[in-house]
DNA sequence: TATGGTTGTCTATATCAATAGACATTTTGA
DNA sequence: TCAAAATGTCTATTGATATAGACAACCATA
């Protein structure tokens, strides 16, 4: 809080650092829309003010309104003002039972996760220390998209012991989630040992697969599952819209 | 891996997005740098080979590497090459004992935590909700930043209930650490509860305290700390350079 | 219906970002 | 010692970014 919400305003816009400040000023109101700051009108201040409160020109604001219009977050009605279209941001409970669905499962009405990709492929050296195995080890890599209310949310690779899993690819795309592909294949049930976070700027393939803005950001989560037995069966990296998310780690 | 390592040259830049091509380059180069992509030589490639790699002008990537010499990541040597002067990326672990001087202890050499400034100021409704206290109530605000080998890593905003804590600030200055002051005010032990991870765009106290570049990406979490008894007794929000950190959640 | 507040559009100007080409300077190694 | 390879510097041109000002078009409401 504080340090980071509500005074949108308080912080001034960075010149000459590589960002255009119609960037920078977009990435802000799409973050204030978020947080809810305009949730009692409804709308975003009036191009004046805005301009006013960043210290720029009004066609600078234009352009950063404009942008956020090209998202669909905002629709600007000559006379009246910006209108908030859609505002969206998921917390993602991460734990030792980590699952897409289950997690934000009561935040929104409908999530879905969309194989995109199957391919066979040998373990690399850092895949084969995640997954505990010999490198060269046959995995099944599977491309996922996760969804909730038809948003995109996230982008994961996953990679899967192809002796124990070789099937996994069309057990999934029946199913749609890993859970159930799993509980088919007799793994009834896995737990997540360890999650790492990191965050970059999005590349090419985010900007499609998650319907980002340019320059936006990304958190990254790699992440270890095992079955009960503490034999790895999941090493995933999936690749979520900072703007769009929060990570929640309970103890 | 695979998704985000090893081929830099591979994705293309993106134009007209706001965010200026030497930017982007800048953003990547350090990226792979981090990842070790160039341990080999200890040098970036040639000007012409990154220039033909991203499909942009040589004089694009000179501004690029302009500004990662800047920050001290590179040395540009006339006729030799551009060579890496430094490289780092912290494993901070998440977990119900997360402290910062023991989490990265066996990293770096030295790890410090500098009190910035602090200030007595009343509970917010949000600050208020977290600590599990009543608005108003008087609370005791650290700003605080946390060093490894000498340099900032994360800069933290810490709220305690004054009437338990209000002589930490003091004994924080003497002892430099949280664990330490708690401990000489009767609370033997702490424990994290929550930690909520979202990301976004460096702002000026970042650039300043962190010694960051304008653009830079910072990783925020948002923490509570309670007494063995349950009882609330620190709420921090801690800005780290992304680049510089990746968070490790073991369950 | 008149007025104030708001977004939309136009022109003009200055600076930044990116490309293009030429050539100098320095280092390395054959 | 010479040639290749690398960074350094300069000029020139184009398009994107940002500012500035003026005015039109539209909406709500007093």
């Amino acid at each position: 809080m504080t340090q980071q919400a509500g005074n949108m305003a308080g912080q001034k816009v960075q010149r000459q650092t590589g960002v255009a400040l119609w960037r920078q000023i977009a990435d802000r109101i799409r973050t204030s829309i978020n947080h809810g700051d305009f949730d009692d009108t409804g709308m975003v201040p009036p191009e004046t003010v805005l301009a006013l409160q960043f210290g720029v020109n009004r066609h600078t604001i234009r352009s950063a309104l404009a942008a956020l219009a090209q998202e669909g977050i905002v629709r600007a009605v000559q006379g009246r003002g910006t209108l908030i279209e859609r505002k969206e941001r998921l917390s993602f409970p991460i734990s030792k039972r980590t699952r897409f669905s289950q997690g934000i499962g009561d935040q929104v009405r409908e999530t879905r996760s969309v194989l995109l990709a199957a391919t066979e492929e040998a373990a690399s050296a850092e895949l084969a220390r995640q997954l505990k195995i010999k490198t060269g080890t046959r995995l099944v890599r599977l491309e996922t998209l996760g969804q909730a209310d038809n948003r995109p949310v996230s982008r994961a690779t996953n990679w899967f012991p192809a002796d124990r899993f070789g099937a996994i690819a069309e057990v999934y795309r029946t199913t749609g989630s890993i859970t159930k592909a799993f509980r088919e294949l007799g793994v009834p049930d896995y737990v997540r040992v360890v999650t790492e976070i990191t965050a970059t700027h999005a590349d090419e393939g985010d900007l499609a697969d998650l319907q980002l803005s340019p320059g936006a950001i990304v958190l990254i989560t790699q992440a270890l599952n095992t079955d009960l037995d503490n034999v790895p069966v999941q090493y995933s990296v999936s690749r979520f819209a900072a703007d769009r998310v929060r990570f929640t780690i309970e103890n």
